[in-house]
RNA sequence: GCCCCUGUGGCGGAAUUGGUAGACGCGCUCGACUCAAAAUCGAGUUUCUUUGAAGUGCCGGUUCGAGUCCGGCCAGGGGUACCA
């Protein structure tokens, strides 16, 4: 074998034709072996895949190798996230048509990826934006609409005044529309949703069952769908009407001091309709955009209408404020407000100059302790009439059992999850298949007319959606009555086309969306990989739509990820200045970073350096990996992508340590090349290690723990490289090779066929540890007086506790420390430690 | 604002899940080889007032023993329903 330099510039090119050749990766849904789904969330075509992406599909990618060599027939497939709003505003900025952007987009990502030895099954390669996955989307929407799951109801969006057009929360910035810089506004539009809220039980039961989920991702879901159980009860208002509202907090309704309701309430709409202040004041609350943070941080804002709310128990007449806090969505759109007990209604009560009470308190004696900010926890209940001395719980029954008794309320759950709105004011998404028809009203597309297509020919230039003003596309006859009537100019939300797609890549038959016979082979994703930042929406709508199918009897699955891997983000810092009222972000290979602060290459002045967050398109802090794939070669790229960092955690990227993976490749690459078969003899410290390394290594990948593989396989190397010549060595050199070879494939199959081995290493099969050779015969104890290191003892493992304890006691290091002083207790772990207690 | 997460040497991190803190790697320093460089190999590398002591963001608690558990803070990040 040759000892010169490993050369990935040849070898990597040569393995991945070899892979593709033989078909290595197609994955066969007619075969008997263990099956295994490893599915990575599939991208954006952005242009091109950046470190991100590199970290994600190599660790799918290990897992897939590591699954086929422990015997599994493996489904691993590829495909592209191909519609959104980036493809608009490159139309807009470059003048490139969406498609023709997308579709060289995906070109060049694909190669970007087979430039790193990816075990993809790219026969199985879809794209969202083609009109053969989203004519299934199509379909399933109508179904879904048949069986009652799809409707239209009216629902704010960001209204840019000056464009005229619907802005995504992304494009508002300090409450300004990123293009015009005018102040955003709410505005009603009627527009699709999806009955989410139907499966609210369902999915928040189905989190149980998700054993292999992260408990964060469960939490933050369960959290998301929020279900609450309060009490729904009416005031009776002095104007002679009622007043609905919801609260989770029955056991403060003492503290109540006053009554809100959101601006679009219709006891608001009644009050504005004969108050031009009133009116004003629901004008006003139309500011601003609709995002929940924007909400919820702005200054609480009110208006006294003038009615009061009669309190149930007091009698007392409350004031009826409209307030821009409170949600129309939420319970009823109607609050009693606490301002002791809820932070929100505490900071409205102090600008107003409403009471604040206090009901509950730490003790009774503290029930006229004066409140500084709400206190929303555990306590008394104090100042509340019957409820005094009860705690929280039993308060929260009494009142909703007294209201239920006298008939003005009941006990009600209402859930925080809200349906999804799927409806977008825009170009680049799947078409929604359905036809206005001032006689026949909504009508769905018939299905033998699907897809519908979206235009080619359109104008991206001005704002506003291109359907609209399109000149012929969206003008159609009725399919029910046959007279003039238009299309739906509204195109699906994106996270539609990825609540499906894992099905796709199972089964791709062209009449229907797949073939539920075959998907039950696959399904679910034994492993799905990705990022954190998907953990709620993404997730949440991919679960419900796999449950809307099994509902509607297309479908027999209802979790789709059997096992999540949520891995960290790759961070960068930001390069941004301001250039007028914007602030315009650069890539780090614009900006030159060598002397401490920042300089923008092209012209020498200087830039702000933000924070290390996500790297993402918007901005700009991404790194290229190809010029390093160059210069390194995959298996280098691959090995530094997998070492150091726990997957899970974010990781900040930086260029140094990449060499340090190069020189890796080539020791390795040493190393194989002094196997030889036909020496003699056996080392038995390093048969234990080499049998250690191989258990280590497969619990290490299985758990996707791949920075500690690759701790154990350096450990293996080192002791590889000191033996002396043995049978055992080349055993170990032959096993290092098998366990590297899904970390660094090219090298492996390089070394493999230089070795004389049969086959391709993708094809092997993966080494088994022998147990007998995993346990040590000697450990090391660790002595301690009084829980502080003095010695260590190196013994044989299991001795009992009183050879332990005489041992310890028997140490120099030990008396000198007692120093004479009296042992009061000794604690012993067997094979473990000594504490001696003085 | 709310929900979730993270915090350990110069850097990425490890720590058998309550039992020897700093494995392994990067970087750096010194040495070997070389006319020289690259490559490679060897040694060292938490801090300090170094026979010892301190130390895992900060303050406190539980325990024979805390990076790990509990309470309270601080800082950074993710999500927040139209970025994907």
């Amino acid at each position: 074998m040759t000892d010169q330099r490993f050369d990935p510039s040849r070898a990597d090119g040569h393995w991945q034709h070899a892979w593709e050749d033989r078909q290595v990766f197609v994955a066969d849904d007619a075969s008997e072996r263990p099956r295994c789904y490893v599915l990575e969330m599939f991208p954006y075509p952005s242009g091109r895949i950046h470190i991100g992406h590199v970290r994600n599909y190599t660790m799918g990618d290990v897992l897939a190798r590591y699954k086929r060599l422990t015997g599994h027939e493996v489904l691993h497939p590829m495909g592209w996230d191909a519609f959104g709003m980036p493809a608009e505003n490159a139309a807009i900025e470059k003048g490139v048509h969406p498609g023709e952007w997308t579709r060289s987009n995906i070109a060049n990502m694909k190669a970007q990826l087979k430039r790193l030895g990816m075990a993809f099954d790219w026969s199985r390669e879809l794209a969202t934006c083609d009109p053969e996955y989203y004519g299934h989307e199509q379909a399933m929407f109508i179904d879904f609409y048949e069986a009652g799951l799809v409707y239209r109801k009216e629902s704010a969006v960001n209204w840019d005044p000056v464009d005229q057009t619907v802005l995504a929360n992304e494009q508002v910035i300090d409450g300004k529309g990123w293009r015009s810089g005018a102040p955003v506004e709410k505005r009603k539009l009627s527009q699709w949703f999806l009955k989410i809220t139907d499966f609210a039980q369902e999915l928040l039961d189905g989190l149980g069952t998700l054993d292999k989920w992260p408990e964060k991702v469960r939490v933050m879901q369960e959290n998301w769908i929020g279900k609450s159980t309060g009490l729904q009860f009416s005031f009776a208002l002095s104007n002679g009407e009622s007043l609905e509202v919801y609260t989770t907090r029955p056991d403060t309704i003492f503290g109540s001091s006053f009554v809100a309701v959101a601006p679009d309430h219709p006891v608001a709409q009644a009050v504005a309709a004969s108050n031009c202040d009133a009116a004003k004041f629901i004008e006003q609350c139309k500011k601003g955009g609709t995002t929940a943070a924007e909400l919820e941080t702005a200054e609480k804002l009110g208006f006294d209408t003038g009615i009061g709310a009669k309190h149930p128990f007091t009698g007392e007449y409350l004031p009826v404020y409209i307030a821009n806090f409170v949600l129309m969505e939420y319970g009823t759109g109607a609050i009693m407000a606490v301002p002791g007990h809820d932070q929100r209604d505490f900071d409205f009560a102090t600008k107003y100059g409403l009471p604040i009470v206090r009901v509950v308190a730490p003790d009774a004696a503290a029930a006229d302790a004066p409140l500084s900010e709400a206190e929303a926890g555990d306590g008394v209940l104090v100042n509340s009439g019957f409820l005094d001395g009860m705690d929280v719980a039993s308060a929260k029954q009494a009142v909703i059992d007294r209201a239920v008794g006298e008939g003005w309320g009941e006990g009600r759950t209402v859930w925080r999850l809200r349906d999804w709105g799927v409806s977008r004011q825009r170009y680049w998404g799947a078409p929604i298949p359905f036809i206005h028809c001032d006689a026949c009203g909504v009508v769905p597309v018939p299905k033998d007319q699907l897809p519908v297509v979206l235009p080619e020919d359109v104008d991206i230039s001005i704002p506003g959606n291109p359907l609209v003003r399109h000149p012929t596309w969206k003008h159609v006859d009725c399919p029910k009555c046959g007279a003039a009537a238009v299309r739906e100019t509204d195109t699906l939300d994106t996270f539609v086309d990825s609540s499906w797609y894992f099905l796709r890549f199972a089964s791709q038959p062209t009449d229907r969306p797949f073939d539920p016979e075959v998907v039950k082979k696959w399904m679910p994703v034994d492993q799905y990989i990705g990022g954190i930042e998907h953990a709620i929406l993404h997730l949440l709508y991919a679960r419900f739509w796999t449950r809307a199918l099994a509902r509607i009897h297309q479908l027999d699955v209802k979790e789709p990820f059997a096992s999540l891997f949520t891995q960290g983000m790759v961070t960068h810092e930001t390069y941004s200045r301001r250039e007028g009222d914007r602030e315009v972000f650069f890539s780090p290979d614009e900006v030159d970073r060598s002397g401490g602060g920042a300089v923008l290459v092209a012209d020498g002045a200087k830039v702000d350096i933000g924070p290390v967050i996500k790297m993402s398109k918007s901005k700009k802090n991404t790194v290229d990996p190809d010029s390093i794939i160059e210069r390194y070669g995959a298996d280098s790229v691959r090995w530094f992508m997998l070492s150091d960092s726990p997957p899970e955690r974010d990781l900040p990227w930086s260029a140094a340590g990449i060499e340090g993976c190069w020189r890796f490749v080539q020791r390795l690459w040493r190393l194989f090349g002094q196997y030889d078969a036909s020496v003699q003899g056996t080392d038995q410290a390093l048969d234990r290690q080499v049998h250690k390394t191989i258990a280590a290594v497969g619990e290490d990948i299985e758990a996707l723990s791949f920075n500690k593989a690759v701790a154990r396989i350096y450990g293996l190397t080192s002791a590889a490289e000191k033996a002396a010549p043995s049978a055992t060595r080349s055993e170990a050199i032959r096993t290092i090779l098998l366990l590297v070879s899904p970390m660094m494939p090219h090298l492996a199959e390089e070394a493999w066929a230089a070795m004389g081995q049969d086959g391709l290493i993708a094809d092997a099969a993966w080494p088994k540890a022998d147990p007998a050779l995993l346990v040590d015969e000697e450990v090391t104890i660790a002595v301690q007086v009084k829980g502080k290191l003095r010695d260590t003892l190196t013994v044989a493992k299991g001795l009992p506790n009183a050879d332990l304890e005489a041992l310890a006691l028997a140490s120099e290091k030990v008396q000198r420390s007692l120093d004479g002083a009296e042992v009061r207790k000794v604690i012993v772990v067997p094979d473990r430690l000594v504490n001696i207690v003085a």
